[in-house]
DNA sequence: TATAGAATTGACGTAAACGTAAGGGTGCAG
DNA sequence: CTGCACCCTTACGTTTACGTCAATTCTATA
């Protein structure tokens, strides 16, 4: 039940095998077109957040494993944990208003927003006394000869 | 050879016991002066930030171990690692003009305001994304009851 | 003297998200 | 048949800064 050779991945872009439009691709091309790498996949999937076909034992990433694997890099670049994530994407029923789901997310995502504002300001304070250092020690430099009322014992 | 006994380690601020005015303190106090914990103060001097004298074996910190420790906590708060604390701290030479010290430490103060500079930007674009999901699922949930154009598979 | 409070060393545990190495299989181009 | 290019599973390693026992000792005070 072969599906897609490693000779014409390349040209196969819209093969249709077995279903319609099926586009399946395997872990290497998925991981080259989102920028991860296969341990990466095999961790999510290991931990409960993709579910790829299988050909034999090759995983085969359908489109749905690409919205989730899409879904799981937003949620990672503003910050969420795999974890959240999946708890997120577990709630999610093609069947139904989804309403749960959603409010789980929107609830995360206002404490995550939360929380980035305020990494956001502790960062703003470290650059602020890492400058006034900055300029301290730039001070004391500019004064080396003067005596010292240096910097650490 | 007692120095401070627990029980008037809070009257005894200027206690002039051995030598003139030097303050000796334990880790207790220590710890509670600097607002850390006796496993952090031990860590610290596990891995050479601090040096504390010893009474027996009691460890009794100067105040030249409070001006380290307070770099340590600066440093920490500016988002060094405590290797990089180190290493600039280790550079200090009381009879000298430090000015490999300064060099060194306005070099790496310099990469380290960058760091900080890049995770600013970062944390402001996951706050907009965030934002932006956010008014995405508001809207979907406002709409419950319209065709589902949902979140996740 | 009994007890509570402070200190000591030693050493395993934790978190998060993978990295990396070992050992092995499949299939096709040459 | 060889050699790649891919793929698989298992499982230990990495990073940083401590947390959390555990077992013991010391000492001041009631």
């Amino acid at each position: 039940m072969k599906l897609v050779s490693p000779g014409e991945a390349a040209a196969n872009t819209n093969d249709m095998s077995d279903k319609a439009g099926e586009d399946l691709v395997r872990i290497g091309e998925m991981a080259k077109k989102y920028g991860v790498t296969l341990r990466t996949l095999r961790f999510y999937e290991d931990k409960g957040l993709l579910n790829p076909q299988r050909d034999g034992s090759t995983r085969l990433y359908t489109r749905r494993d690409k919205a989730r694997l899409k879904l799981i890099l937003l949620g990672r670049k503003v910050g969420f944990s795999l974890r959240d994530v999946k708890q997120m994407m577990d709630l999610y029923d093609p069947s139904g208003s989804n309403t749960k789901q959603l409010r789980l997310t929107l609830d995360k995502s206002e404490k995550q927003l939360a929380r980035l504002q305020k990494q956001r300001a502790l960062i703003d304070d470290a650059i602020n006394e890492l400058s006034n250092s900055m300029a301290a020690v730039r001070q004391m430099l500019s004064e080396r000869s003067a005596p010292q009322a240096s910097v650490a014992g």
